[in-house]
RNA sequence: GCCCGGGUGGCGGAAUUGGUAGACGCAAGGGACUUAAAAUCCCUCGACUGGAAACGGUCGUGCCGGUUCGAGUCCGGCCCUGGGCACCA
């Protein structure tokens, strides 16, 4: 086949997918031969078009995919969608469409997106985590989860919207108010369902040491987020009962002068019930969102109450308040206030004047005066003192022995606390799984029957705004009670979509499969061998994920317990933003395509003016390509552009996958001025008739150096794409050998013969990152199948033995010369060799050499004084 | 506050196990080709400095110190910066 004498992306790329569409290249078979590979990007939600994000998360994939695949490996590289979601309802609010529409038609438009990137994906598996057939399952396991008591129903907080009557997400709370109202948002307590998840903290925590494959980065997230502390519970006796406290500071225990409850609290409600204050407090806190944010910079508030506990210890009375830095979710919503030792209890009762009383003293300090008003000792290697029996006690003896104590009494043990909590799923939101329950007036909450799944969420309903349209739409609310068969009301809350996204990928293994969630098949495919996404998911959704596998292995549904093997959290895709202020403060954003950059004379940036006017902006820096900013760059009018792998190419090359990617279209036109050479470069060769055959013993010194460069190349490359993952560095080693093999000018048989393999050499390297035109270049050198059923190349050994080495000479460290050696040569040939040599000669001239330091193969130190 | 990263030319980045700092690319400057422009090709490109040139020298990886024949890389102390968690008892 004649090349084409210049390189023309569209019809190139066209050819290309035809090629694979014929030869059904991307299709995984079970039955396949080679290793299984499963090869996973994190799906994504069809907002409307693809970002930068997006395309280079697939790139990522698609190179280690096409580069497993040219290795012998059966790989699987699925694609789905995370469907359901906020983002869906806010567009139907604003456009008047219904959910599924919005979502279907961006659906469509993203997919074709992807097949014009070229992404080796098998569209047979695809997903769509909105459709019946899948979230069918969601409410599957969730009844199964139901049945052991992994899942169950509780009152939990909620952000409400007083003027709209309606639940709103934490995004929707911008500065303690409703998005749409602005109405000052309320908490309030609903009936939820949650998953136990705090059921598997200490194993979700300990096998993280089980993943190496893991960035140590995330594995840490996910440790503090799980969050395991090993204290001690003290039971304070009272009047009606014995309020518990978890603290991990038992060594302070008699060091404690008051108890303080969170609102939430039984005994914050027993004490409101005949204390107005009490109560107006309890309300106040009721107030306010849930944000984390908002409760952490809230000031500490309390109140007293008229009820006292029971020091265990001491036996000494202590009041009760409640206060709102003590948090319900966390322990036993409760603790013993030790204002000597902790900062928050210190705030809290200088405050509101309570007692202080020093318990802990640093190791060489002397016995201070218990009673004095001021913070104490705050760390966990001081000495415990004026606490009678205990004193004299380092942190952990004295923890011991109070927990020995209390135990004796009855009154405490020693205890492990995680800071996870169990997951609360309901939504009361529309676009959802329906969590598929009946509500009847007599038999209760009843489980819909596994024949009547899924409970189809009617997908015509267009959300206004306020509240949950499911609520009103009588079709889908009224139902009879699959127990008694009166009538009955159906749940309207839907799942959180973390929910969806916890097992997509094992759906993708037997998606064909409707008798069942999940069949051998995912034992076969599963655990994902390489899992690639932002690292804005290293916590929740990679935590749910694990815990979810988890549940399903317990049911006996598979027989993993990680689901992920390895994991790459590529970085985030910048640009620049520009802006000019308004009056009154406003701020313009101009994108930079807008902008044009001057430069000063060194060739550093000195300013930036407006393409249209010719006025100067101002700089702000690089961000996150965004909406808000109006930096972000379409991918689609770059594929229309440079075509895909061009894209692909500048994507892998401008940093490695884990670092944030600095936008630059100039970058861009450097890719692809490279395609255009290495197009010239097979062009003109192939123009020249066939290469002879290559004779490895007829070679010139030249062409056995240009050969070498090839092997070494080829072990380099090999090296960075299959096991570093450094694409950028395998990209520049290619680069530097299309330049070495454009120089060689030889034009004799063997010179042809030489340039055909190296030629060759680079097309099967860029394969898996530029494939579309890997292709047309292969066909090009006379093969004629698709480059993508080669295998990956390998460095022959002959090729890269070499008879002399250049060697570096170094005097105290400092490089003063070079030397060839036969790569044999004796350590006395090369010591002499070193010291004869002439920009060597001056710097140990009349010197004493005390030592000379050889490294084999790199350089020659000569230790001088 | 606690826990992780990261500081290398004008810029993105390279240097994989302690061994030639700045690969590769971008930008910039100069030149060739062209009526001209674009495209393409060639040269220069860390700072200071010697030399007519060929070719050299000194310094240089945030700062201070240490280990070593040798430190961007290891150790100690600081400074700056990005991110995560954040009243978690």
């Amino acid at each position: 086949m004649t090349m084409q004498d210049v390189y023309r992306p569209a019809d190139v790329e066209a050819e290309a997918r035809a090629l694979w569409e014929r030869l059904d290249a991307d299709r995984a078979r079970e039955d396949a031969p080679g290793e299984k590979y499963y090869c996973l990007c994190m799906l994504p939600y069809p907002s409307g078009r693809l970002h930068m994000g997006h395309v280079r998360n697939y790139t990522i994939g698609d190179v280690i995919t096409r580069y497993q695949r040219m290795n012998g490996r059966n790989v699987l590289q699925p694609m789905g969608w995370d469907a359901f979601g906020l983002p869906a309802e806010n567009a139907a609010i604003k456009n008047k469409v219904p959910p599924a529409k919005w979502t279907y038609d961006n659906i469509d438009y993203m997919r074709r997106q992807l097949k014009s990137l070229g992404f080796a994906i098998d569209w047979r598996r695809e997903v769509a985590t909105c459709h019946p057939k899948y979230y069918k399952w969601n409410q599957w396991l969730f009844l199964r989860m139901l049945e052991k008591g992994i899942a169950y129903k509780t009152t939990g907080t909620v952000n409400w919207d007083p003027v709209d009557q309606t639940v709103l997400a934490n995004e929707q709370v911008i500065d303690g108010r409703g998005w749409r109202t602005g109405a000052l948002v309320e908490k309030r307590e609903i009936p939820m369902y949650y998953l136990k998840i705090t059921a598997y903290a200490d194993e979700l925590l300990s096998a993280l040491d089980g993943l190496p494959g893991w960035p140590e980065r995330v594995k840490t997230m996910q440790a503090n987020w799980i969050g395991k502390s090993v204290g001690v519970e003290i039971g304070f006796p009272h009047s009606d009962g014995v309020l518990k406290v978890f603290t991990t500071r038992a060594d302070t225990l008699m060091g404690a002068t008051y108890v303080a409850v969170a609102a939430e609290h039984p005994l914050a409600a027993k004490a409101a019930a005949d204390d107005p204050k009490v109560a107006a407090f309890i309300e106040e806190c009721r107030k306010g969102g849930v944000t984390e944010a908002e409760l952490a910079t809230q000031e500490k508030k309390g109140v007293a109450t008229a009820l006292t506990v029971t020091h265990p210890l001491s036996g000494a009375q202590l009041p009760v308040w409640v206060a709102n830095y003590v948090l319900m979710a966390y322990g036993e919503g409760a603790i013993g206030g030790v204002p000597a030792h902790d900062e928050r209890d210190f705030e809290f009762a200088m405050k509101y004047g309570l007692p202080t009383k020093l318990v802990v003293r640093a190791a060489a300090a002397t016995v201070p005066d218990a009673g004095t008003t001021e913070l104490g000792f705050l760390g966990k290697d001081g000495v415990v003192c004026n606490s009678g029996k205990y004193d004299g006690l380092g942190y952990q003896a004295a923890v011991d022995a109070v927990a020995a104590d209390l135990a004796a009494k009855g009154l405490g043990k020693k205890r492990t606390q995680f800071r996870l909590r169990d997951w609360g799923i309901s939504r009361q939101r529309y676009w959802g799984c329906p969590i598929p329950l009946i509500h009847c007036d007599t038999c209760g909450d009843v489980p819909v029957p596994d024949a009547d799944l899924p409970v189809v969420l009617p997908e015509n309903l267009a959300p206004d705004g306020s509240g949950n349209p499911l609520n009103k739409y009588r079709p889908f609310v009224e139902c009879s009670c699959p127990k008694c068969g009166k009538s009955a009301r159906r749940e309207t809350d839907t799942m959180d979509t973390f929910v969806d996204s916890s097992w997509y990928f094992m759906r993708y293994a037997c998606r064909d499969d409707d008798a069942a969630m999940v069949d051998g098949r995912v034992d076969e495919w599963l655990p994902v061998d390489q899992y690639i996404g932002g690292i804005e998911h290293a916590i929740l959704h990679l935590l749910y994920s694990r815990f979810w596998t988890r549940v399903m292995r317990d049911m006996g549904l598979l027989k993993f317990d990680e689901p992920f093997t390895r994991l790459l959290t590529q970085g985030m895709v910048l640009n620049h933003i520009f802006l000019r202020k308004g009056d009154a403060g406003s701020l313009n954003y101009y994108s930079p395509e807008e902008v044009e950059l001057t430069h000063d004379a060194e060739g550093r940036i000195s300013g930036a003016v407006l393409k249209s006017d010719g006025k100067p902006v101002q700089y702000d820096g690089l961000g996150t390509m965004s909406k808000s900013k109006n930096n972000g760059v379409d991918p689609q009018m770059l594929v229309d552009k440079y075509g895909a792998d061009t894209v692909r190419l500048f994507m892998m090359f401008a940093a490695p996958p884990e670092l944030t990617l600095e936008w630059s279209e100039s970058g861009v036109e450097g890719a692809q001025r490279f395609l255009k050479r290495l197009w010239k470069a097979v062009f003109e060769h192939t123009a020249a008739g066939k290469a002879p055959a290559l004779d490895p013993a007829a070679l010139a010194a030249q062409q056995q150096d240009l050969r070498r460069q090839l092997h070494e190349t080829l072990a380099k490359v090999g090296d960075d794409v299959g096991r570093r993952y450094t694409f950028n560095t395998a990209i520049a080693a290619v680069m530097e050998l299309l330049n070495a093999v454009t120089k060689a000018a030889g034009a004799g048989l063997q010179d042809r013969a030489v340039r055909q393999e190296v030629l060759e050499g680079i097309v099967r390297m860029l394969a898996p990152i530029v494939p579309h035109v890997a292709e047309s270049l292969w066909q090009g050198l006379g093969h004629p199948g698709s480059v993508m059923a080669e295998r990956w190349p390998v460095p022959d050994p002959a090729a890269l033995k070499r008879s002399t080495l250049e060697l570096v000479v170094q005097v105290n460290g400092k490089l003063r010369g070079r030397i060839q050696v036969a790569v044999d040569a004796a350590r006395e040939t090369i010591e002499s060799a070193a010291l004869a040599e002439p920009s060597v000669q001056p710097f140990v001239q009349g010197k004493d050499v005390k030592k000379i330091v050889v490294v084999p193969g790199k350089l020659v130190n000569v230790v001088a004084t």
